[in-house]
DNA sequence: TAGACATTTAGCTAAGTTGTTAAATACTCG
DNA sequence: CGAGTATTTAACAACTTAGCTAAATGTCTA
């Protein structure tokens, strides 16, 4: 159940443009969200509210470094939360490859 | 340009729980409007309505039959719509194995 | 502690989404 | 044509979302 929540949260934070496109910038490392708020034309309250959104989905992690709150992409959790539904959608497309995510110690049945 | 209208239509197609399992339904071939209505506990036009969402991103197609309309999946869309932001973002993750429509190989073995 | 900077929270408004029921459209059959 | 079935369109209420500005919070430095 709490991976249906996952995918729900996840897709939900995808169906907005900004909140996808915050996605791509973290691709390029950590970022400060005022580093990100300078990158869109929208006010750093709303960077702000896209970037709790993305944190309460799990998509990104967030660290304090002094004065400023650095964002960082969950790539692994992304993959995770979507994964389950494209492979029973379209598995002849898209195929997954969970690197990391997920401790290998546990056997996961089939 | 058309390529990031369809992203974005598809994903906020997609980030409707409904909607999602609509076109998990459709995984297993054609369905009715009223026979994919009979599924869930929302009114027909209600259906009806996500139906027209999913077909306006192309994540579904529509054939008439005689009285019913039969809807499809269109499983290559899906992954070509989602397809450059899924490689944009985790590309270590997802593999995205654009086929050009491969006609079912009875064995799938490699 | 005060001041400056970075970020979030609060409160508001406008716009969009999802569900409903009732009515309209489209097709088949007698 | 008229009845019956399948589906969509229209009109509306309830709720959510995304943007804004102003104010609060947290952290550094002096």
């Amino acid at each position: 159940m709490t991976e249906a929540q996952d995918e729900a949260g996840a897709f939900r934070a995808l169906a907005d443009p900004t909140r996808r496109q915050i996605l791509e910038d973290l691709r390029g490392g950590e970022l400060a969200a005022g580093e990100i708020a300078a990158r869109f034309a929208i006010s750093a309250p709303s960077i702000s509210r896209h970037l709790g959104v993305l944190k309460g989905a799990g998509l990104v992690t967030e660290r304090r470094e002094g004065n400023r709150i650095l964002y960082a992409l969950a790539e692994d959790r992304l993959a995770a939360c979507i994964g389950r539904f494209l492979s029973a959608v379209c598995p002849e497309q898209i195929v997954l490859r969970h690197t990391k995510w997920r401790p290998r110690a546990q056997n996961e049945g089939s």
